[in-house]
DNA sequence: GCCAACGTTGGC
DNA sequence: GCCAACGTTGGC
């Protein structure tokens, strides 16, 4: 019943809206409570051998209107820039996996602002980790969308991490390029072979090696036309 | 609007 | 713990 997890809706980030700060449910490591269940970390695309622990993120949000139980999801980043101080909570992540990559991270850390379910998917631009995991006050409110009356305030099960804008992409990074990447660097081991926005397509929240982060922001000097041709590289 | 992929739920 | 039914994500 629960969504799936994604989006963020806003609210004002403020530091500790909360009271209780972050580490009352939040935490520390996204693999330790989890094994209860069968969900959780382990990249399950992975035949990778690393345990890569990773330090570069992708966040998915929706920058187009469309409405859920009577709420805009629109937040695109256009509207993260609007928000004070160009912070905002990552309200509305309902599933596991994505929770528990919001909980490894950490404050300084880089992550891709990517627009999703719009007429263009792709990425828009940088945004940084301002204040790591704590409970996402959504959970508890019987309005919000994505309300979980399963959750309890002393055990709170979802968290969510402020961000801030960093800067715009110098050019928008369509999935459509990254896709034929992908597709040409799994023939040649290139860079993007194991990119999550692939493997593990419907994770609203993923994490990115260096590598890939690294390499997707050589594509901004790159122009498109000469992508186009591919072949080079 | 369709629907494939895939996460979640619940019966057994 | 398996797995079928169901619900959601998100590209197209």
């Amino acid at each position: 019943m629960m969504r799936q997890s994604k989006r963020k809706r806003v609210t004002s980030p403020a530091a500790d809206e909360n009271g209780r700060g972050r580490d009352a449910g939040a935490g520390q490591e996204a693999t330790r409570g989890a094994k209860t269940r069968k969900n959780v970390t382990a990249p399950r695309g992975a035949s990778d051998s690393r345990k890569a622990e990773y330090h570069c993120w992708l966040m998915k949000s929706e920058p187009e209107s469309r409405m859920e139980k009577g709420v805009d999801m629109k937040f695109g980043i256009e509207d993260l820039k609007a928000q004070p101080n160009q912070v905002a909570c990552w309200d509305g992540v309902r599933n596991y996996q994505a929770r528990n990559f919001m909980r490894a991270m950490e404050v300084g850390q880089e992550g891709f602002f990517y627009h999703s379910n719009c007429k263009e998917p792709g990425i828009a631009g940088i945004i940084k980790i301002v204040k790591e995991a704590y409970p996402d006050h959504t959970q508890f409110d019987p309005k919000n969308p994505h309300y979980d009356a399963s959750s309890k305030k002393d055990d709170p099960k979802w968290s969510m991490v402020d961000v801030q804008f960093v800067r715009m992409l110098k050019r928008y990074i369509s999935l459509a390029e990254l896709k034929k990447l992908h597709q040409k660097h799994k023939t040649t081991a290139g860079p993007l072979r194991n990119m999550a926005l692939f493997t593990r397509a419907r994770l609203s929240v993923q994490p990115l090696t260096q590598e890939e982060f690294d390499y997707i922001l050589t594509l901004e000097d790159e122009n498109v036309e000469q992508e186009e041709r591919e072949g080079d590289d």
